[in-house]
DNA sequence: AGGATTTTGAGACTCGTTCTCAAAATGCCG
DNA sequence: CGGCATTTTGAGAACGAGTCTCAAAATCCT
């Protein structure tokens, strides 16, 4: 069998996530969790968090330094508008760009000044 | 002063990145530097690939690993469509989403299955 | 060639991430 | 309640990409 415990790490870390509209490194997650007083190992840090991203449940990011940093995340497909001075993440649902942009301005009053778009697929000559 | 050498190292590894249309790790470029009989070591290879990317002249991507990877690329703003399989890079100047998948489609032949965005900017209550 | 300056390479080092494995926690069942 | 099989955890070793150091080599200028 294989079946799921529920572990006081597992819960602690979940909670954390749910609180922060953040993508926070596992370094910081592991800070947070001293601090409330429910400290975690690393290995098992990394190890929820990986859980929590094959499951869904948090969305992965690698920031410009290469580090993986997690935010809580719902399943649909959307986009991040990320603030540059407090890393506040604003969830932008999928569309045309003009909507996208409209979106972050009016709804979110997000101030636009840069965007990464990247593609993936397949190429002419890999069908 | 500060005047710039033309050095071998330096022509081999432009020269590589030239003939590419992929992301190369710095690993990979020591392999291929190697390879074709002018090995470079990595503290160079590094070195290079900082000054390319700080000219301008290539572009810096982290791949899925958190590993810089970088490619020849000219200074525009514009996006890229990567390759799933070979890892072919297609540029595609700047526009609207629409325009950007017809041109993928119909000028570059790539089967577009995914895309990821990221918007950067002030959020509201950073101004 | 001579010499000031820039560049290179070998290897030590840093640091994020993964691995190892014995100890602890969890849930179940008698 | 205790055992008990199973899962999870933690401390620290191991790994690997990237950076740093500094003496030796290369480059350019005269
Ligand atoms: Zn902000
Ligand atoms: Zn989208
Ligand atoms: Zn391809
Ligand atoms: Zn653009």
């Amino acid at each position: 069998m294989e079946t799921e415990y529920e572990t006081r790490p597992r819960e602690a870390i979940a909670r954390i996530l749910r609180a922060e509209p953040r993508f926070l490194s596992a370094a910081e997650l592991c800070a947070r969790l001293e601090e409330s007083g429910t400290p975690v190992s690393r290995a098992t840090v990394y190890r929820t968090l990986e859980r929590l991203a094959a499951k869904g449940e948090a969305a992965l990011r690698l920031n410009d330094r290469g580090e993986a940093t997690f935010m809580s995340c719902d399943n649909g497909h959307h986009h991040h508008a990320i603030c540059r001075s407090c890393g506040r993440v604003e969830d932008v649902a999928c569309g045309a760009l003009d909507t996208f942009v409209d979106r972050l301005r009016s709804l979110h009053g997000f101030q636009l000044d840069d965007h990464s778009l990247e593609f993936h697929g397949k190429c002419r000559s890999c069908v």
